[in-house]
DNA sequence: TTGCGCTGTGATATAATTGTAATATATTTG
DNA sequence: CAAATATATTACAATTATATCACAGCGCAA
């Protein structure tokens, strides 16, 4: 089972030394450099756990954090500089799963890595179906968008969460309807009031994530 | 299950080492020893992984890189002189789903490329047709040219489809009209107003793509 | 049962594609 | 070479596809 981490630090060399030191145990790493750029990477990649510095250079570590937990379950350990101040450290990295004081051992990092990944499997990833500000679960059939909870009836649910889970691929009405309805024997145009209903719920004045292949049917997209 | 793997460097000896070794795993070996090649050879045949050196003569790793990524996901592993600056390495080997450092161990090499075909497998993108620079996904039911995406009506895409799919296959337009429209019945003259429309869409001044076979229809050829 | 939200239908508006017909250009044939 | 035949090109009209809207029926929950 691959295992990809998200090493967020502005410091190059705490960057690289975790990335070696992860890799050799077969993880697969991608690296950010500031908060703007881990949140991009969040939200574009798909992680499995993030690692997370506290001090960064324009949004910090801690808002990162608050800012992943408004659409995420994502196992996060953030890294702190060492302090005195013990309820400062707790502060600081509110909200997430565990938390290591530099410098700090990479044996206790791997390990704890481990022990969070293994208490989270199969929880969060599974039910979470996450593209671009859009966060779909499908236990709890909520709908997330730009962190926002939106409210989307049972066959809007299921056309979205078919189209997102098949990016690109052009669905023809009688697909939908086949897929989502099952036993439909009604007018084919019913599918479009259903998506333009969801386009309004989700899409602004211009399409955003649902679009029409003319003459054929509809997709998802995230241009 | 066979691999194909085409490695991509200058240096034969290193050519050389990779062949050897990989063969030994059971691997089906390319090789291409300049940016060109590699382009040329990645198009013609079919490859399951690329191992890319980053410097290259002529069009160099990172480019070729780029240009792969523009019409396929093929897993690719970039090889780079060793740096102090990972920020360099990461930069060069943007797009690549993974790069090692020369030397590398041979051992580790294999166990990446192994993990990166893990997780590409079952996505043989039997959905794709590719033709030199003419690439067409039948479940998107996009077609990226030159690494632009062209856009195409229904009846457009399915003749440019049937076509490229029996390349060099003349079809004359009553076949068309059967195999496409399935059902029409006006005047015979309307399929070449849809090839006009087609070629002035792919093709540029003089046909790349499209020809007519004077007498009878039309095919595809990519010469 | 009543009310409210979800679904489906049909009518109308809007948009894009497709077909037609006329003309121009090219190729073949006698 | 000229006539005959085939294809190319163009502009526009006709057709087809999608978008939008309002309303009615249905079912579920209060």
């Amino acid at each position: 089972m691959v295992r990809r981490v998200l090493i967020v630090d502005d410091e190059p060399l705490i960057v690289k030394g975790l990335k070696f030191s992860l890799e050799q145990e077969g993880y697969v790493t991608d690296c950010a450099y500031n908060g703007e750029e881990a949140l991009e990477k969040f939200n574009s990649g798909k992680f499995d756990i993030i690692l997370l510095d506290v001090m960064l250079p324009g949004i910090s570590g801690t808002e990162v954090c608050h800012i992943i937990r408004q659409t995420s379950m994502i196992p996060i350990i953030m890294l702190t500089a060492k302090s005195a101040d013990e309820d400062k450290i707790e502060g600081l990295t509110e909200g997430a799963d565990d938390y290591l004081t530099k410098p700090f051992n990479t044996v206790e990092l791997k390990a704890r890595m481990k022990n969070l990944l293994r208490r989270t499997k199969g929880e969060t990833m599974d039910n979470q179906v996450k593209v671009k500000d859009l966060v779909m679960d499908k236990e709890k059939r909520t709908v997330i968008l730009r962190g926002e909870s939106i409210e989307l009836t049972a066959k809007e649910f299921d056309i979205l969460l078919l189209l997102i889970t098949n990016p690109g691929k052009v669905f023809r009405r009688e697909d939908l309807l086949e897929l989502i309805w099952k036993d439909y024997s009604g007018d084919i145009r019913t599918v479009d009031v259903h998506i333009r209903r969801l386009r309004q719920k989700i899409d602004g004045d211009k399409p955003e994530y649902v679009y029409t292949k003319w003459g054929v049917g509809y997709y998802f997209a995230e241009n």
